[in-house]
RNA sequence: GCCGAGGUGGCGGAAUGGUAUACGCGGUAGUCUCAAAAACUACUGGUCGCAAGACCAUAAGGGUUCGACUCCCUUCCUCGGCACCA
């Protein structure tokens, strides 16, 4: 019997083996050498000032566990962690509470690292990246000027929301949708709330108006295709492939053209159904569509009489906001062009329209209008006395009311000449080639994928590196060839006379200045721009006046590749690590095939294993893989993909709830982990259900994990422990653990794998002798769920072993680290099963009868190959015998080791 | 409306088509204690029954199967995202 035992004391363990780790080294990989390397990578934070979140917590718990479990598989594997600090988030708390987003930056940066210190999780600390260290967005505005020299960054007016209240611009997020005019309705005897939706400013509640500004652009949808077809070779949650592909959005289609009569002019339509051309009874136009400009501008003849009608449809058009123009069930309106355009197909004559139902925004801004099978078409026709005419025959119901409601099923085609009985959407191949053979239409996609604005009309964001000459532009005007570095010419600004200028990578970084009123302007212009010591500026190229761009660019932009600087060494160099590993390989070349093979590089990138919010799913994967395509067509990575696998986990709620400050139910991680150490908190947080469905924290439930660790203490210290196990069922349930723990990590399975543990800590917890290895083994499983807790264990009753037996976990420790001196557990080679060990002597036979459960009974399982044997025993059950009484057996079912089923008459 | 994820005890949640409800929380009873807490032990889906046991339960309804939480169809509900996308 061993004396009485100390209290388990996390605020005690915890602290001292993070020192411990820290200073050994311990998740320190040799980036340099490392042949097994593993790239475990979690969305890194934004890093609010309240601290860390519970949300966070859960998200890199998860992560941490995964990676833990890799590193004792034998695999050198490289954590790391950093700051996303930039953006509206910081910069609006920085403006509630009055202090300079610069020296709150600095406040946060100190709190967050420290609570995420005390986590345990297993961060490799000498290489930290925070995107507003000039340091780091160098390379973020070196990014900008290589898209603008490709050609990729471009400038277009492009709407924004605008609170003429507030006098500020407001991202989407800051908008909020508010029902005016709210009134109640009674549909399907169910009350149901009924109005027009506006969008709202989130502080003021001022109605948001739309304010047309010349803002940059990355051209991310000339990347649109690669995109798509990449998508089914990841290795990603297939709920993010889903969504990534549907916001991509491809859809395939025909451009027609239409030819306008008495007239030079064409209009061409994007169809997604050219199948209904001959339905096609009246074409409509977007409002800011050019033939309506043209309309407006005189430029077609004889529609003179019309104009001021037309203008004044347009004009109200223009200034509804996307909302309010696409609110739903809201009544179509439209202004007749005067125009008649001629369908190709039967050179009938239909009527052009212009109706702000038509989006400018997608396909050509023009639709051919089919009401028979389209809805919104339908009501517009409805409401005009437009023709309707019906060429896809509803199959199925024959005889409906016809023109009740616009069919846009399949069906058969009819009232279409060459084309009647085809089927839709069967012979859609047909009418594309008929349609192209005819020279009517081509075949083309369009994309839902916008292009990526980038500008963002704040502070707190790394300034866009492009400087405005003018000079340089009268240079240009006189047809004189201005060179750029790369020897090409220069982007003008359409009617601004400013030539573009990106700044050099020598005069890289363009420092975000420390200004006193970082507070949104009323212009709809950033900040910076009241500040003429930072926007006046000498040209790079001819040395004249010039100014700079005073917008800041998207956050998005800084977190689509710091996963790349976590890998550079140096900060001053270029931080694509391709290029950067080779040099210091000693590699003499900068060639890509050479690079490409170089071990290294090839190891450490893509990204092996990124986990994240399913939130992200979307924008920020999207923008990563695009920056990495880019990246690689630059020549300075060899991959197309950044993340070779993605795990998308749930989210975090309270009793049912979301958290939010609001309903001030928001976990404080700092607090639990005070009270039960981080232990107990990340094993509960991972206990509460599958990683990637999310869980519900529950304050009650998180004692019950805190009981588990304590139990798990008191037992190491109480049991004796043999030098050999000799129970084969003890040996059997640890084996059945290892595979099952095992298999689970793997999948990111924490709550089950959870749920193992205890079963085991069940099973051996009344034993007075386990063996060490036993113990050994169930620290080692434990480890990467409750890191200080093992350690502490194994350290305080395993480590006289260790010594005996180098052979056996030295090699873990050396592929980790070589200059490791320090034992851990975390280092130690993960437990392997054995299947002998997994052989049972006697099973249980569920015995059925119909299908229905009656008894069960223990079977030799050296005799479970015949069935005979098995049936036999099964009919010597008083209860089967009961069922079977009488009855004719008409079929045995066995299934193997595992049920026998009677079916009787 | 569209896309996606879900619906299992009082609660969080387990179940390669093969004993539904593992594991945990909560609850009840007990041991220890002057008492309480902690810890430990036992029980804990529902109905009927003294019991043995029987029957009913995985949102609802149908189907496939010897056997369905699991596969198929229909409907309902909850959550997340997108939305006049041609």
């Amino acid at each position: 019997m061993k004396k009485s035992i100390a209290k388990y004391n996390p605020s005690e363990i915890e602290p001292k083996w993070r020192e411990v780790w820290e200073k050994e080294g311990t998740y320190k990989p040799d980036l340099e050498s490392s042949d097994k390397p593993f790239y475990n990578l979690m969305m890194f934070p934004y890093p609010s000032a309240e601290g860390l979140h519970a949300g966070n917590m859960y998200a890199f718990t998860g992560a941490d566990i995964y990676g833990r479990f890799k590193r004792m598989q034998g695999f050198s594997v490289f954590e790391p962690i950093g700051l996303d600090g930039f953006g509206i988030h910081s910069e609006n708390y920085a403006l509630k509470i009055g202090k300079h987003p610069m020296e709150q930056a600095k406040i946060s940066e100190k709190n967050f690292y420290r609570l995420l210190h005390e986590t345990g999780n297993s961060y490799d600390w000498s290489r930290t990246v925070e995107t507003y260290d000039p340091k780091y967005y160098k390379w973020t505005q070196w990014i900008f000027t290589q898209m603008f020299k490709k050609g990729l960054a471009v400038r277009k007016k492009s709407p924004v929301n605008f609170c003429p209240s507030c006098k500020t611009v407001l991202a989407d997020e800051q908008v909020i949708t508010k029902i005016k005019n709210q009134r109640s309705k009674i549909k399907d005897g169910k009350e149901e709330l009924d109005g027009e939706k506006v969008g709202v400013c989130e502080r003021c509640e001022t109605i948001v108006e739309k304010k047309n500004l010349e803002q940059w652009f990355f051209k991310i949808t000339d990347y649109a295709e690669r995109l798509l077809n990449n998508i089914p070779e990841l290795n990603w949650s297939e709920i993010v492939k889903i969504a990534q592909t549907n916001w991509i959005g491809k859809s395939e289609g025909m451009s027609i053209e239409f030819k306008i009569q008495n007239s030079k002019f064409k209009i061409e339509v994007f169809t997604t159904r050219p199948d209904t051309l001959f339905g096609a009874t009246f074409l409509v136009l977007a409002p800011e569509h050019e033939i309506v400009a043209s309309l407006l501008e005189s430029r077609i003849k004889n529609q003179e009489s019309r104009i001021g009608e037309i203008r004044e449809y347009a004009e109200k058009a223009k200034k509804k906001s996307d909302l309010e123009r696409q609110a739903e069930g809201k009544e179509k309106t439209g202004v007749f062009s005067g125009l008649y355009a001629v369908n190709p197909v039967n050179n009938e004559q239909i009527p052009v329209w212009i109706a702000d139902y038509v989006l400018a925004s997608y396909g050509t801004g023009a639709i051919m209008a089919v009401p028979a099978h389209d809805l919104r078409d339908f009501e517009f026709a409805k409401k005009y006395n437009l023709g309707i005419k019906p060429v896809i025959r509803d199959l199925e119901e024959k005889n409906k009311n016809e023109l009740a409601e616009a069919y846009s099923g399949d069906g058969e085609i009819m009232n279409s000449q060459d084309w009647n009985g085809w089927k839709y959407p069967q012979d859609k191949e047909k009418v594309f080639k008929w349609l192209e053979e005819k020279k009517i239409g081509q075949k083309k996609a369009h994309y839902h994928l916008r292009d990526w604005l980038i500008s963002r009309q704040r502070y707190w964001g790394p300034p866009i590196p492009i400087i405005y000459c003018r000079k340089c532009w009268e240079v240009k005007s006189e047809k004189l060839k201005v060179k750029s570095e790369q020897g090409k010419d220069y982007k003008l600004i359409d009617n601004e006379e400013w030539a573009i200028v990106p700044v050099p990578e020598k005069d890289l970084p363009v420092e975000l200045p420390y200004i006193e009123n970082y507070k949104p302007i009323g212009t709809g212009k950033s900040p910076l721009a009241t500040h003429p010591e930072f926007y006046n500026v000498k040209c790079p190229n001819c040395g004249g006046d010039a100014v700079r761009e005073t917008d800041v660019s998207d956050t998005f932009l800084d977190s689509a590749w710091y996963f790349l600087r976590y890998l550079a060494t140096d900060w001053d160099d270029m931080p694509f690590p391709s290029v950067k590993f080779a040099q210091n390989l000693k590699l003499k070349t900068k060639n890509l095939k050479e690079i490409e093979n170089s071990a290294l590089r090839v190891a450490w990138l893509p990204v092996h294993m990124y986990i994240g919010g399913a939130e992200h799913s979307v924008l920020h994967l999207l923008y990563s893989r695009f920056m990495t395509m880019f990246l690689h067509d630059l020549g300075l990575i060899s991959f197309e993909e950044p993340f070779s696998r993605f795990f998308a986990h749930g989210l975090l709620i309270k009793e049912g709830a979301k958290m939010s400050k609001s309903k001030g139910n928001v976990i404080i991680p700092d607090a639990y982990i005070k009270k039960f150490g981080a232990d107990t908190m990340r094993c509960y947080l991972m206990f509460l259900g599958q990683f990637s469905q999310g869980g519900d924290f529950y304050d009650t439930g998180i004692e019950g994990m805190n009981r588990f660790l304590k139990r798990i203490w008191v037992l190491a210290q109480n049991v004796n422990l043999s030098e050999k196990e000799e129970d084969k069922e003890v040996l059997r349930v640890l084996h059945k653990t290892i595979k099952g723990i095992t298999g689970d990590i793997e999948k990111l399975s924490y709550n089950t794998s959870l749920a193992k543990l205890m079963e085991f800590y069940n099973f051996i917890s009344d034993k007075k002798t386990i063996g060490k290895d036993v113990l050994e083994d169930f620290l080692k499983l434990l480890a990467p769920f409750a890191p200080y807790l093992s350690e502490e264990l194994f350290q305080l009753f395993l480590k006289s072993k260790i010594k005996n037996q180098k052979s056996k976990m030295n090699t873990n420790k050396q592929l980790n680290n070589k200059t490791a001196k320090f034992n851990s557990i975390h280092l130690q080679k993960w437990p392997e099963f054995d299947p002998k060990f997994l052989v049972q002597d006697k099973v249980t036979i569920v015995v059925q009868v119909n299908g229905r459960v009656r008894d069960n009974f223990k079977f030799q399982t050296s005799n479970l190959k015949l069935k005979k044997n098995v049936e036999e025993e099964a009919k010597k059950s008083e209860k089967v015998k009961a069922y079977l009484e009488g009855k004719k057996i008409i079929k045995i079912i066995y299934v193997e080791g595992k049920i026998i089923n009677f079916v009787i008459s």
